[in-house]
DNA sequence: ATTGAATCACACGTAACGTGTTGTTTTATA
DNA sequence: TATAAAACAACACGTTACGTGTGATTCAAT
């Protein structure tokens, strides 16, 4: 049994907290001494538990009351909610990490920012990784989009620097000859980067390349733009005349 | 050039947003129309950005305005200090992921709740890293601290459950003969974990053990606690005396 | 029994916007 | 170039999740 002063300490809430939610019904201590002065028992830490991690994953004391009162889940089972909500987190700022990694790179090789990059990062920043990925979903399918985001929180900070070359590289070389042994070199390049991140998967890769085609730059495939992919396109259909 | 719906559109930042971050002097779009809609440019993005991670890091708007105005940090130290946020917000939720698959295994296997460990983990949820790892400062360098949290991160599921498993054993045999075959069985199953975690780094163990003898259990350690470090003290102690 | 600390109930204050309204400006279309 | 539709500005009021008092009451230790 704890007085809401000992529960203040031992959890770090507030007794105002503790005092507000009790107010609204959010976590009533289970019993009163004669005076009125609040007893929490066991029961009433688990609760509170479950509230601050369901406030810490954004929802309203609303929300959070619905939650703890009508689902009948053990703790088995909110443990695991809890933890899937944490991967998620991590996945967001896995996907963060990226991003400026990759702003970090393009200031430091083409001293110029990526506008579309940042504008994701100011997304992620408020955003669930799910709904910034929502615009891509006329294009891939959900297992394509796991395994998207698997690879990028896979890349390596070499990886990442290597991909940022070879763009970096065809950025700077734009008004070449496509048929060019450069040219030609170039996107060699860029494909042995390819499938180092993708494999072979020539589904997974066709409809990514449908999807670059289609969508504006994004933080997905940073930071390829519509040049970039424009130039690959002319060297591949040189190379198709060729044969 | 953006207007206001524009840069709402591209960032998922709300009009309204944007409209009281010019009312608090927070980001005043840098020109205007002539009819008076703001005009945001790119220098303007680039603040927007910056305030969004200081956000995201905790910081009031009032510390934000504060922070952006005084310091003359460029776009790559920004960058970085964002990254290493990131990071850190990284491995505390790589703690709080070990922290509750820690709890989920203990109810799996001793079927009750370790309360103090719910504790450490609503302290999670709310502190930083930095501040967990502070009461152990006494007894632990920074270069030992480095080390465990590196550990800690690096614990597989599958780690964790055989950690956990050795010490429910021992949990669950308290009362045995601390010089039983059984009892020497226990703790040398322990210290292969032991071993298997932290390898074979003397000092590093021998402050460990310092602390773990004068903190109350939490959860670094977890699920350690007094009882089980007692049982493993009078293991040895027999040992000692059989030679 | 006393007294200092803890608690209660209540009130007002605050941050960071959301929501709604009305009048004005811009943009798209005919 | 006229006009309707869309976007915007400026203002007001509402909301969430508490913080910060305040005086009265209760609890715990001496």
């Amino acid at each position: 049994m704890y007085t809401i002063g000992k529960l203040s300490k031992n959890t770090g809430v507030t007794v105002r907290t503790l005092d507000y939610y009790d107010e609204i019904g959010l976590i009533n201590p289970s019993s009163k001494t004669d005076g009125g002065h609040r007893l929490y028992n066991e029961d009433d830490v688990m609760r509170l538990e479950r509230v601050l991690a369901l406030k810490y994953m954004g929802f309203s004391l609303e929300q959070i009351k619905d939650i703890v009162n009508s689902s009948t889940s053990t703790w088995q089972q909110s443990i695991q909610q809890q933890l899937e909500m944490i991967r998620r987190e991590q996945e967001r700022l896995k996907m963060l990490e990226q991003a400026l990694t990759g702003v970090s790179f393009s200031i430091e090789f083409e001293g110029e920012i990526n506008w579309s990059i940042i504008f994701n990062i100011i997304q992620l920043y408020q955003q669930d990784v799910e709904d910034i990925f929502q615009q891509y979903k006329d294009y891939l399918n959900n297992d394509e989009m796991r395994k998207i985001i698997e690879m990028d929180a896979q890349m390596s900070k070499e990886d990442m620097k290597e991909w940022m070359e070879a763009i970096s590289d065809i950025k700077n070389n734009l008004e070449i000859d496509p048929g060019s042994e450069k040219a030609q070199h170039l996107v060699k390049r860029w494909l042995n980067q390819v499938e180092k991140m993708f494999g072979n998967d020539e589904e997974l890769l066709g409809d990514m390349w449908n999807a670059l085609q289609n969508l504006k730059e994004g933080i997905v495939f940073y930071p390829m733009d519509k040049d970039v992919i424009h130039f690959i396109e002319r060297v591949f259909l040189t190379k198709e005349e060729l044969k």
